[in-house]
DNA sequence: ATCATCATTATTTTCGAAAATCAACCTTGC
DNA sequence: GCAAGGTTGATTTTCGAAAATAATGATGAT
């Protein structure tokens, strides 16, 4: 069939070692909102806390450190990064800039097997988000957590099948980056607004088939659209606060 | 004056620990070929070599994975990236595409102080190109990296304006990338040579502070006659080899 | 001879203690 | 009162040994 799916977070092959475990529970964590923007994270605390040792933690939070989660400084640890608004935005341009290019030359080159898997993730994708709650509630964390492994899959393979690894490559790093943004969006969110979005990608995914080029325009336009819907998702989360 | 340059290889705050001794230690020999592509990297003989325990060396080798200069896999350890033409212009392409956008919003957004970094810089990497070897001889690894470090400072400073923290990010990590592929080239290079390159940063910072348009296109085309000239560097050594 | 199974060796990964470093507080002298 | 210097306590960083895992080679059965 097709290869598997590129993930910078995860595939890196260590499922079985404590350093592996440390980083997915770690990174969950952080982007779950368990451990505040800019808070320290102390060795001592994680030790207890996730019950491994120095060696796996640290190997973890370097990890982090390169994909932008968490902040190093020399001898004096670790702390989680921070989030702003004008980072957001910033990231979401150069994942535009990046994507479109690599949709481009997906389009360019892509086969029956790239459709097919594009087929295949929206169809995956929209049963999960058909099951997301109607009305009342927050969306379970495996509910959200699954929906965004659907979400990142689909959108991979609209540019899976670009040329260029290290275009993929930087996708998926600026996914992950933006993963901690879309978060509060995915918990608030309720079946209603998934349909919107869903609306979205069939027509990108149709316009990606038919190989017309207004679909890298289509594809900045839903990220600029995700944006603004997580600015005023963060709104409304500040004003329930207040 | 101005800030620093950013560097995702160095600028990261661990000056004295002896992960970023490692770090340093361990990326020289691979860049300079010390180290073979593919040649698996064993603790045990590591420790040896640089006098240090694991810790350090496991640290600073799963910096260098997240570099892309080594490969890791889980149980089995570390080894050497391979190098391939085909890697090298995929990167070279992306780079392009990232460097051309930040150069655009550079130029639109930039002060005085950028051009003055930027005359700077450009006069800095001339005294240093001006010192190479004139016709017999290699160059010495002291200044291959000399000129490498000035040559990468006018690189930056060029885009250094660009509002985008995270193009600036993505462009010194491309940066990084290719540094192992330019180091052959830096080694047989003369100073005839660098006057040559010497020319083309000239007449790229003139339209950058001219604010041509047609920069980014230069720009491209020096990226591209660098990757010509670094494959048939190479193709010279093997002819040399044999 | 071929294959599976087990023992041995090589190597990575993990641990917890020890060393090094930093921040805060507390003197002491002026 | 206040700066300089030193001490304590908290925290990171490093180490080397121990545990876990993969690779290799040997043994025996089919």
């Amino acid at each position: 069939m097709a290869k598997s799916f590129p993930s910078n977070a995860n595939n890196r092959g260590n499922r079985g070692t404590l350093t592996e475990r440390a980083y997915q529970a770690l990174r969950r964590d952080i982007i779950d909102g368990i451990f505040a923007p800019c808070q320290p994270l102390r060795l001592e605390s994680l030790k207890e806390r996730y019950g491994l040792s120095f060696s796996p933690l640290r190997e973890a939070l370097n990890r982090l450190h390169s994909e932008k989660l968490v902040l190093s400084t020399a001898q004096r640890g670790f702390r989680v990064a921070e989030l702003s608004r004008q980072e957001m935005w910033d990231t979401i341009e150069t994942r535009i800039l990046i994507e479109c290019e690599a949709l481009r030359r997906a389009m360019k080159n892509g086969q029956d097997d790239w459709e097919t898997q594009m087929v295949a993730a929206f169809y995956s994708l929209s049963l999960c988000a058909e099951r997301y709650p109607m009305t009342s509630g927050e969306a379970s964390a495996a509910e959200a957590e699954e929906l965004e492994a659907r979400h990142r899959v689909f959108h991979c393979s609209l540019i899976a099948a670009s040329d260029s690894q290290s275009l993929l490559h930087l996708a998926a790093q600026l996914y992950d980056q933006t993963e901690r943004y879309r978060r509060p969006l995915l918990s608030t969110q309720r079946r209603f607004d998934q349909r919107d979005f869903q609306a979205e990608h069939k027509t990108i995914m149709d316009a990606v088939m038919a190989r017309d080029p207004a679909a890298t325009d289509l594809l900045a336009a839903h990220y600029r659209q995700t944006g603004t819907a997580i600015e005023s998702a963060l709104a409304r989360l500040k004003t329930e606060a207040a």
